[in-house]
DNA sequence: AGTATAATGTTGCTTATGCAACATAAAACA
DNA sequence: TGTTTTATGTTGCATAAGCAACATTATACT
């Protein structure tokens, strides 16, 4: 893997990385069709949530270290307004879709290499997008409860795992209703399948 | 944008691309836990569909020309069974995963090749991929119909739009029951705000 | 510390969606 | 061309999930 310290140091005049810190509930960024930013989260944690014509509320991504953002991986719809909210301190690098995607004309050695970053970053990215796929085709509140679960399960090798938002934010996030999701929640605990540890951490009696 | 055939004809001693050629409804490819393999679809149609433990089928994702597939982007669960099916005939071209991410020991340009060919690829599949979780966080069956629309209509640049795949496979597709929905496209109908045209094409009434 | 605000937990009722079963039409096949 | 298979269309009933309203607890704010 290429090392992101790397990148940034290696000044280059064919593209521009610029790196911005976020205090916790600031705004990273909002989705607007002209721009075209890409974001790379260095560090922290934030949300890509949406607002939709009636102002219902969806957590529409949830971005750690090494997660990609930003208007250029979204068809920006005019009816629904996105943006990014750090849920912690945040450190994010941005560069243009445009200084990416054109040649420079001497093939640079910098370019290659942000190029190799780049790639490695939306490997992951597209793991994570498939996942989350995978999550929420899920038909009832259960399922995606469970597979929600395990997949945390997993990336922290832990049958105990940290949900990394509130409760109210997890439904958003599956796009399901709280109530519902906090009666299935109870009916799983009832049911022997996983255990409250606290606010946000649960364990898994299943594999 | 980088020529695939440029990448296919460079040939390299670090990396190996194969083409196949598929049939109509032939397996592509089934995602195995162990193989890291990437296949980008060079021209026809596919889908990726999976079998959970109760037999229900998913039609997880839909590929068509410049698509990128293949279980080195999956989290794969013993669970469930994930497999490439062909829709129409397909050309596909296989890459290792291991051997697009190693460096090679001179940095060689056609491995820079393929790394930008990759790299301008999967920013494509990361803006299908957040367009489907677009459509599928959508609580209503009306709502998962109406987004899903909409992209094809924006992506064909044109009110009238063609389902690629059946109306039941679209109903596996939004993950929804197949009669709730031809209950809704009716009810769409009924209320002028979609037109059916034919089989799978409908104009839609609507911006 | 004391107040305001937001998150969690719980419930009764309503509604959209799932499910099953069937008829009809269209493809696929041989 | 006739036969089988698959897709479409439709309905009544069952149920999971949505919604609203509230109490309780935790967190944030000054």
């Amino acid at each position: 893997m290429v090392d992101l310290q790397k990148v940034i140091d290696a000044k280059s005049y064919c593209y521009k990385l610029v790196e911005k810190s976020f205090e916790k509930n600031e705004m990273i960024t909002s989705y607007i069709e002209k721009r075209k930013q890409i974001f790379i989260l260095i560090s922290g944690e934030a949300t890509l949530i949406r607002y939709d014509v009636r102002g219902n509320k969806d957590i529409v991504d949830f971005f750690h270290e090494g997660s990609v953002f930003g208007e250029a991986f979204y068809n920006v719809y005019l009816n629904s307004e996105m943006s990014v909210i750090a849920s912690k301190k945040c450190k994010v690098l941005t560069i243009m879709l445009d200084d990416v995607l054109k040649k420079c004309d001497s093939r640079c050695k910098n370019h290659d290499m942000l190029n190799e970053l780049l790639l490695n970053l939306l490997f992951e990215n597209t793991t994570h997008l498939n996942s989350r796929i995978e999550v929420i085709t899920k038909r009832t509140i259960r399922e995606k409860l469970l597979i929600y679960f395990k997949t945390l399960s997993i990336e922290s090798y832990s049958p105990i795992i940290r949900i990394p938002f509130s409760l109210t934010d997890l439904a958003d996030f599956l796009s399901v209703n709280r109530s519902a999701m906090m009666r299935e929640l109870k009916a799983l605990e009832d049911d022997g399948i996983i255990q409250k540890i606290n606010k946000n951490r649960y364990k898994l009696l299943y594999r």
